[in-house]
DNA sequence: ATGACATAACTATTATGA
């Protein structure tokens, strides 16, 4: 099972690059950001017709997030990150494929730093840190992928001191990363490619491209029973300097067939009635 | 320190991104 993270930058602009990197790497299960588009512009006709079900969650100009799946239909378990009814941006979707629960983020850049968008930064950070804690709680796989807009070490970053007060790379930005991961939950490409330079992303400005002057923002984080199949991880980095392409590059993960869960794990795993709706992989 | 690119949106200029 192929699970890859993408944020796309403008999914209606960059159609035809993730209808061709759909059609040459068919994942089977897509995490979207940044679609920048309303509910009503996602181009649902061209990514049935590419042989993916999808949800979304969109946003006019800005921010939006989707997942998509080959063959099938998600099973949308939750849209918005809970803990601030007063957050309209869309950041968050979640939904259960084949049985694993997939979380697609879009955490907030927060620059400029100090300032406003910087405390909606960590305050979004610290509500997904709270949540990622009652999921850690659920004896079901879970995969959180997205743009985390974090370079977690200096191994992220083409130039860590050039970086240092940037909001994506603070201290306490990846003190905040650090601290989710050791809730329980493996960084997938940093586990299988330990000491290795590994980009995601890389600006516009400056030939970063053609310089290698990346960073790594795009991070899967998974629970233990997720962490024990992961059999690859990597970035596709060439999907970066294709024509019209995202400043981000699309990130997969790799896992081992799953075993179906048992009828006793799936009973211990449901959550209370109104707390989640997981209750749906008893299938 | 600035600017260089690129997106979407009240198509001309602005807000945003990282």
């Amino acid at each position: 099972m192929k699970i890859a993270s993408f944020n796309v930058n403008g999914i209606n602009g960059r159609l035809s690059v993730l209808l061709r990197w759909l059609e040459e790497a068919r994942p089977d299960v897509v995490c979207l950001q940044e679609l920048k588009a309303p509910d009503g512009r996602f181009p649902i006709g061209a990514i049935a017709k590419a042989g993916y079900g999808a949800i979304w969650h969109g946003q006019k100009s800005w921010n939006g997030v989707a997942i998509l799946a080959r063959g099938a239909e998600p099973i949308e378990t939750r849209r918005g990150l809970p803990g601030d009814p007063e957050d309209n941006q869309s950041r968050y979707i979640e939904a259960v494929i084949d049985g694993t629960l997939i979380a697609c983020l879009y955490l907030p850049n927060g620059n400029p730093a100090p300032g406003p968008r910087f405390a909606y930064k960590m305050r979004w950070f610290q509500r997904l840190t709270d949540y990622a804690a009652e999921l850690l709680a659920l004896d079901v796989p879970i995969i959180l992928a997205g743009d985390y807009n974090v370079m977690p070490t200096e191994l992220d970053v083409y130039k860590p001191e050039r970086w240092v007060d940037d909001a994506l790379f603070r201290p306490d930005v990846r003190e905040a990363f650090r601290g989710l991961a050791e809730q329980g939950w493996t960084d997938a490409l940093r586990t299988l490619h330990p000491g290795e330079r590994i980009y995601t992303f890389w600006d516009y400005l400056r030939n970063a491209w053609g310089r290698n002057a990346g960073l790594r923002l795009d991070h899967f984080l998974l629970n233990p029973l997720v962490a024990q199949r992961l059999i690859a991880a990597d970035v596709d980095r060439d999907v970066r300097g294709w024509e019209k392409a995202s400043d981000h590059a699309p990130v997969w993960i790799e896992l081992s067939v799953s075993t179906k869960p048992t009828r006793r794990r799936l009973r211990s795993a449901r959550p209370g009635p109104d707390r989640h709706e997981l209750s749906i992989i008893r299938s």
